[in-house]
Parts: structure tokens; sequence; C-alpha cells
DNA sequence: AATGAATGAGCATTCATTCAT
DNA sequence: TATGAATGAATGCTCATTCAT
């Protein structure tokens, strides 16, 4: 639709973002600084801030990323064809599989989400704490349509959300944390089965 | 009759961790300073190094309060009275009463867990992922009573500690990110019931 | 072509150099701080760390370009025309001049030779060390040129390049603490006029 | 002479004299502090300042300690007895054996030398130079009686003592620098025997 | 667009000294 | 006499950000 409005911007936008979410998530946020990222870009410390205008922005950005990401992937299960349980269970594996393909956007985000109070000015916490509560949103409404659809029994959409939420997220934190031990993909397939025998009727 | 000891040590040092606990859950390590931990505490800055020899170390003392109470709690439970059932039943109360008499402490833990490897030198990360393996042997020690006494399914012992450790801790998340809305105690009940129905024969 | 070099290093590294110097052979290492010094530069704290990695670094290159010029004027004597007795007079003349002209490199030098165990990290005290060795060994090069030559007696010439070092460097002393009493350029004259009478044969 | 005033201070003063002229001589005032000093001493910290006033002042006792003993040779030579190429002989053998006997004092008494000015306050600085100064007195007038005495040639006295002095550090400090190598009385004799040579007439 | 030299606020830590006991 | 807990001024160094080129 009409040529690359900048195509340099977007290849500095990405050696930019490609080596601050290296950085980020192997050292966290305060361990890594801008001139590092700059360097590993290949770039000078002031071209980030052509495209940033601080180093919180460009975390953000790569938060954002993520979050938006798995959020999609809640809403257009929401959406999607079939019923909850068909779309509960490729949710399940959508999750897994953004995870295992996003490890290093993954690592990022659980690194920074303890820390986003203070990382983050508060326009931008409430940006993160906003994609959580639409993700728990999207959940709830898929269970409503769960209940609705007699597939499972009555719960609580809302407080199933949080569960929801807790038991992937705490899943991803022992994987991210044990590797070589934990295999995420089994864990959430574990959680899947078991919540859904007790769910269903 | 030996030394005299320091009179005052016991008081000091708990004025000291009690404002350094406040001020770490609620802003992180890095966003903490030793001059605000020492006005909090009433004291001059130097008295906080007249007790810990770093910064680090006066985290990491906070961070092992809780990580031994909690290892504790499962420790103790494995080797308590009673079935399975009963001591686990038991010891998810446990847990969600340490969590909620102990919710700063909590706070911290989580503020430090993922920043963790670059907080600390390598000894005191080892001693924390150290903490986190004990308490994965003791619950898988704790399972493996449960099958051998024929009141749960074959499970990997291993791996279910992974789940329970990770459910847990996920559940602590949502809980402690939103304490309005979501009960932790509700939570961990849940979680409790639909597992045990699963697992049970 | 090639990287565009930053046009105002060397003016930079001379003003940082000039100030530090000054300070330095005033007030010696401890008692001078990167603040004054960067203060006395007219430039900030920071670009004396753009320009040195420590304060410990600043000091030894103030060190090393004074005793590059000293081993520097040994060497080149040794390696000069002419016999022994002109080489070695035209040397304490240079030497001379050289702490002349270089007073305050000259009194920066005797501030830090006592220290530098402490001043500086092993490294820079075996580099600093390994400066005086070479001057010995030049000056016992030439002691040896001057036996070889017939033009003095037969004596150790490791020996002699001990005691020639030992008494410039006392006779600096003297003049660095009394230089309205003690002429330096007198003062090593005699000395050299006192050996080469005994040495001679 | 009536019983000892108080045997429990000048117990303590030893005590406190041995450990800081052990730290000061290995690692300067700067990096030696009050509380290693006072734990190799087996004392408490404020028990050090009950005797001394400060650490300055502690310095300063240890420093005078030496120089008087120093300029005690040298006056004492002076109203010996004997002419005064006897006087200076001994003289040198009492400096040498004085400097190896004490080599703890020599060494902090250099390493203090060039600090003094701004490890001492100025009445304590004064102090310091004053010893020097009267050293040198001494020895114009030991000088001068050679010269009155006909066993030297006429030179300034005044001159000469900056010399003789400055010899006598130089080889100090290649002695203390370089233990090994350079043989301290080695050095001294033959100082000694080149200039008498050339001052005998 | 891109750079990187310059800045200075901010922080952990040290240590001589004091003083209540 | 003797102690050692308490203090806080002082310092080296880092790093996000700016801005002239």
């Amino acid at each position: 639709m009409g040529k690359r409005e900048n195509p340099v911007k977007e290849l500095r936008e990405k050696q930019i973002k490609d080596a601050a979410l290296k950085l980020f998530s192997d050292k966290g946020f305060h361990d890594t600084t801008i001139t590092r990222i700059a360097e590993a870009a290949g770039l000078g410390k002031g071209t980030i801030y052509w495209y940033w205008k601080s180093k919180e922005e460009l975390a953000f950005s790569l938060v954002e990323d993520m979050l938006s990401a798995f959020l999609d992937l809640i809403e257009k299960s929401r959406e999607g064809e079939g019923d909850f349980l068909t779309k509960l269970e490729k949710l399940v594996q959508d999750v897994a599989n953004l995870y295992v393909e996003e490890k290093e956007h993954c690592r990022l985000l659980w690194k920074f989400r303890a820390d986003r109070h203070y990382i983050f000015e508060p326009a931008y916490t409430h940006a993160v704490t906003d994609y959580y509560d639409r993700m728990r949103r999207a959940l709830a409404g898929l269970i409503r349509q769960g209940i609705d659809g007699g597939e499972i029994m009555e719960v609580d959409p809302r407080f199933m959300s949080f569960m929801l939420l807790g038991i992937v997220e705490g899943l991803e934190i022992e994987w991210l944390e044990n590797e070589e031990e934990f295999d995420l993909r089994e864990g959430l397939e574990m959680a899947y089965t078991v919540f859904i025998k007790n769910l269903g009727k």
C-alpha cells in the first residue's frame, strides 16, 4: 500500500530492539546500559534517542510487543470458532508456542514484571496493568462462553481468570528458572487436563 | 562470662530490617537507598554497616528470612503426622497464613526473585536457588509419600513439585498484584481441591 | 577515511593532565579529589572518566610521562656518541635540566614514589618498578662501557647504578624540600665531580 | 627515681605504637585504619584516643621517635671526641646501624616524608622540617670542625650538609626499595670513602 | 539522521572520631 | 580506664540524557 515511508527507520528500530531485547532479558533493566545497547546494535548512543525518547520507552516498547501478542492470542481465541473446550485447548498450545518461540521476550517480561512499578512512570505502569486486565477480561469472557454453552460448571469467570493467568505465569516462571528440568508444554498440558476434568460437567 | 554482647544488637537489627523490608518491598532493590533505610530506621547511615557489611547482605538476610520460613513449612509438613492428604491440606493453609501474615516479605521476595541474578553475588544467588531446590525436593518427598501410601496416583514427584511450586507462586503473584480482587486463600484452596480430585485415586 | 577522531581529545587530555599534575604534585594522591581536578580543568567530573578509566589511571599516566622521560635520557645517553665521561657529564646536565623544567612532575613522582604500592594496583606498581629497573640497567650498561673503555676503574656496574640513582634521587629530594637553599644543578655537578675523580683511573 | 608513675600507661603506649609502626610502615598512613591498629594492639578503638588525641598525633609520635634518634646521632657525633674523620666514619656506621636495626621506623619515615605536608597539620609539618634543619645544622657544624681543624678543604658547610643528608637519604631509599640487591652499609661505606678522598686535603 | 563528548545528580561505602557506659 | 556502637562527612564512580556538529 504505497511505498515504505521509511525503510531505514524500520531497520534501525529493529537493530535497536534486537539488541535491547537480548540485553534486557539477560541482565534486567538496571544492569543494562544504553551504551551497551548502542554498541550491540552497532549504532551510536544518540541514535537510540532519535527513535525513543528514553530508556524507559524503549523498554516499554519491548514489554508491549509481548503483552500485545499474548493478549492477542487470548482475544483471538475468544472470538474464534468452535466450542469452549476446543478453544481453550488451542489457546494453551498457542501460549506454549508463543512462550517457547519468544523465550527472550518472555524472560524480559518476567524480569520487568516485578520491577515495573518503579522502572516505569505511572503512565506506563498503568498501561501494563491494563494489558493484564484485558487479558483477564478476555479470559473471563471465554469462560463465560463455556458456562453459557453448558460445557463447564458454574464458576466465577473473574476468579477463574485470575486462577488461569496465575497458573500460566507460575509455570512460566518455573520453566524460565529451570529450563533443563521443567518442560513448559508438559506443565501447561497437565494443568489444562486437570482443570478441565474438574470444570467439565 | 565472655565478652559483653552488644545489648542493643537485636533491637538495632530489627529497626533496620523493618525499615529495609518496608522500602525494599515497596520500591525494589535498586530504588531503595541505604540513606533512606537509615532515615526510616532513625539511625545513621554508618550504623547499617555496623550490622551488615553491604546493602546486598542486608537484602539477602530479608530474603533468607522468608525463604527459610517457607522451606521450613514444607519440610515440617513432610515430617509431620498423618496421611498425605491431611498434610497437604494443612500445608496449603499454612502457606496461605504465612503469605498473608508476611505480605511485605512476600512482596520483597517476589521483587527480588527475577532480579536475583544481578542483585546478588553468585554466592548469594546460589544460596537462593538452593532454597528453591530444597523446597522442590521436600515437596517431591511429600508427594512420594502420597504415592507410596496409595493415596494418589503414580505421578513423577519431581515434575509435580515444579507444578505445585509454580502454581503457588503464580497465585501469589496474582494476589500481590491484585489484592483487592483476588483472594489468595480462596485461590490456593481451589487449586488444592482441583488437584487432589485429579490426583486422588 | 575511517572513523572521525575526537578533535578535542588532545586538548582535553592536556587540560585534565595539567590540572591533575598541579593538584597531585601539591596535595598528593589521597588529598586530591576528582571533583577538584575537574573543577580546575573547567570540565565536568564525568569528562575525566571519558578519557581515563579511574583516578588511578590518570595518576599513572602522569607518573609514566616523567618516568619515561627520565629513562629516555639515560638510555639515549648510553647509546650516544663520545666517551664515557663526556656522556656521563651530559647526562647529569640533562637530568638537571629535566628536573628543573619539570619540577611539578618531579614533585608528583616523589610524592607517589613511597605510596605507589598502595596507590596503584599491582600491575601499575610493577610497571613503575620496571621503569626503575630499566634505568638501573641502562646506567649499569653505561658504566660497563666506561670500564671496558678503560676510562674508570673496575667497579660493580650494578652496585654503582644503585649508588648513582640513589644519589640523584637523594639530591632531588633535598632540592624539592629546600628549593630556596639548595641548588640541584650545583649538587649534581659536585656529585659528578667527586665521583669521577674517584672512579677515574 | 621514685616508682613508675603509671606502668599501665607505658605498656599501653608500647602496645599501640608497636602495632601502629608495623601497619604504618607496611601500608602507609592512608591505608592504615585506627580500627586495624586497635585490633593489632589487642585493644579497643577508644583506648587509642585515650593516649593520643588523633591518628595524626600517633603517627607523629612514631615519626618523631626516629627523627630524634637520627638527630641525636648527628648531634652526639659533633660533640664527641676525636678528630673529624674519625667522628664522621663513626657517624656513618652509627647511621647504618640505626637504619638496619630500625628498618620499620625507617620505612615509616620514608613513607610519611613526601606525604607529611598533607598528613600533618602545619604545626607537625613544621616540627618535622625543624628536625631536618637541626640535622643539617649539626652536620654543618661537624663539617666546620673538619675545615677548621685543617682536615678537609674549604667547602660551604651548609651546602655540604644538604649533600650528605641527600646522599644518605637517597641510598636509604634504594635500600628500602631493593633490600635484596642493594646493601645499605656497603653503599654508605663507599659514599664515605669517595667523599673523604675528595674532601681531604 | 546520526554521533559521541560532555554533564552532574545520585549512590554505596569508608573511617576518624565521639561519648555513654 | 577502657570500650565499641554510632555517626555522617566525604569520595570515586556510573550512566541516562543532551546537544553541537
